[in-house]
DNA sequence: TTGTACTGTAATAAAAATAATTACAGAATG
DNA sequence: CATTCTGTAATTATTTTTATTACAGTACAA
């Protein structure tokens, strides 16, 4: 259900923080987090659409932060890519004509959604700014 | 990074719940999830492994609650499943002549357990018997 | 004691999800 | 106006997940 569009925002975001505002171009993301520089382009846009980073196109262009990292938060990081529940939707569909096939569907969800929501929470504990403050 | 193996679980362990201690083939179960029979037996081994299940095997055999529902907790049944953190093993590898690529995936992997760690006890609150209460 | 209905398990194939590649239009710069 | 970027679509390749097929072994029951 997941790919690893979480790792590789943050990863962008922390590439962008170490670079204190200057303009990095997907190539260069793309070969330190080592995918095709197309993903990181659907990836940045996707940052930008959160408000998370900006973009400068045409020659000396690329991202950088929109706002101090110490603003972002990796709970609002996970939401801007989060898909479906972690713990995976139920796009299974279980026999109707069972009484626990045809309601597990909605338990299933309100479960994943409340342990996911403390994933959430958790997450929000830390800002980017913490986050890549553990590199040198 | 998942699959669908923790739905899988919960619901052979709703079905066994439901059935009161009687047994289960493989074969009904797989049609109240409604997938194929070879993957509830390989989830069954799994659980059967981990203390959830008992199965009795020949004509007449199939599968029963190994304890109480009440004693069968949700964050242990996930952990039974779980291969690969919920935000994605890092299995990328990222550039190593990079400061940041060479470090992240150690940070990534903490900020993930931290977060699956909230995750897991928010499952851990509740236990079989609660989430198969709430199906008549 | 033999047929039947299961489980256990391996091997293979199909389907779905993810990622890579290719391609090219358009923007900004020098 | 050539160059170096982004934005984006279309296609292909790869990987992961699921289904299918097959069959040995076990237990029950006639």
């Amino acid at each position: 259900m997941n790919s690893s569009r979480f790792s590789v925002s943050l990863h962008i975001l922390t590439l962008l923080n170490e670079a204190k505002g200057g303009i990095v171009s997907s190539e260069y993301l793309a070969g330190s987090i080592n995918i095709n520089p197309v993903l990181v382009r659907k990836e940045i846009m996707n940052l930008r659409k959160h408000g998370f980073v900006e973009s400068k196109e045409g020659k000396g262009g690329g991202s950088f932060l929109a706002k101090s990292a110490k603003d972002i938060n990796l709970g609002d990081v996970y939401k801007s890519v989060r898909s479906s529940n972690v713990l995976g939707q139920s796009k299974n569909e279980p026999n109707p004509k069972c009484p626990v096939g045809r309601q597990i569907n909605q338990h299933l969800d309100a479960l994943y959604n409340d342990a996911e929501n403390a994933l959430i929470e958790n997450l929000s504990k830390q800002t980017l700014a913490d986050f890549a403050s553990g590199f040198e």
